[in-house]
DNA sequence: GTCGATGCAAACGTTTTGCACACTG
DNA sequence: CAGTGTGCAAAACGTTTGCATCGAC
């Protein structure tokens, strides 16, 4: 899992790979490399967190790019969403997030704090194949949230409820 | 499962009892009972789905009550989810559903159109206890979401994707 | 009469969309 | 140059809130 390393887990070459393969898919789909693309792309790639909202994003987009509308940025998350690129999990109100699909997990949404763990999906297979024998039903394989309450809040919680 | 009984699931006692039970409720913490707050309870109780969204119940209530304005539907839902009557189940854009919370359980939710299939909490708990123990994470034990593909729709899929 | 509930309208935050223009390929 | 992406502004969406008034207890 974590090799003896001292490195970075990414380097820019990896980034830069990344994008590039990226804007190549988007271009594959038909599509046009711009600018303000090109920016969301690097923003999903660096982003200190692997779960942004369309807000984060245009924050750091408009931080080097300020005429980058919010507009754009949903718009080029949709297509990136379409290519398969992101997922976007919904959080009920207050906004999604996305991430990249190559990160594959769930996540546990905390609803006091909003902290976003990330599970392996092994954990959900159990679950998964139940839901289908009893119900039909297919979970999906990835961005599913489920809302809860994490470690610290439960902790802070049980001093006062 | 299903008993020989070809009675209704409720009677009008039944419902009738459950009504003023909840009415006590509302009283208990120092609220009022009005004739909005009563037709809201009782389209809770009489509604031919358990899964309703504040407009669905506006519809209802607005029939015979054309006053009540949504407003006093989303106060009156959450107060009711406050005393812990209702669930409120949060189902990204498109918005929620209430449900009343002596109907245990969670919910699987078509993304394709739409409907809400009940499942039995037990398919949870190892779920529930293998995030507990490795995450520290606490599940819902109740109104629980998965956005996911029915069984028709995945048939319906089947054809062409 | 006190305090809580209500109607109304307006604001909210996130997301979507119609349009004319700008740019990529 | 064809066709896609963009900024902008406005609307859509479900939900919340401030306020004056009404009504329950």
């Amino acid at each position: 899992m974590s090799p003896a390393h001292q490195r970075e887990p990414h380097t820019h070459d990896d980034t830069a790979a990344k994008e590039a393969a990226i804007l190549e898919r988007l271009r594959a789909d038909g599509g046009r490399v711009t600018t303000g693309r090109r920016a969301i792309v690097r923003a999903l790639l660096t982003g200190p967190d692997h779960h942004v909202t369309a807000d984060d994003v245009a924050r750091v987009v408009q931080a080097e790019h300020p005429d980058v509308h919010l507009s754009t940025i949903y718009r080029t998350l949709d297509a990136l969403e379409h290519l398969g690129v992101v997922d976007r999990v919904n959080l009920g109100p207050g906004g999604a997030i996305y991430h990249l699909t190559d990160h594959a997990h769930h996540h546990l949404v905390c609803e006091s704090c909003g902290t976003v763990i990330e599970v392996r999906d092994e954990l959900f297979t159990d679950l998964a194949r139940r839901l289908d024998e009893q119900h039909g039903f297919a979970m999906p394989a990835r961005h599913l949230a489920i809302v809860g309450r994490c470690k610290t809040c439960r902790d802070e919680a049980s001093s006062r409820d």
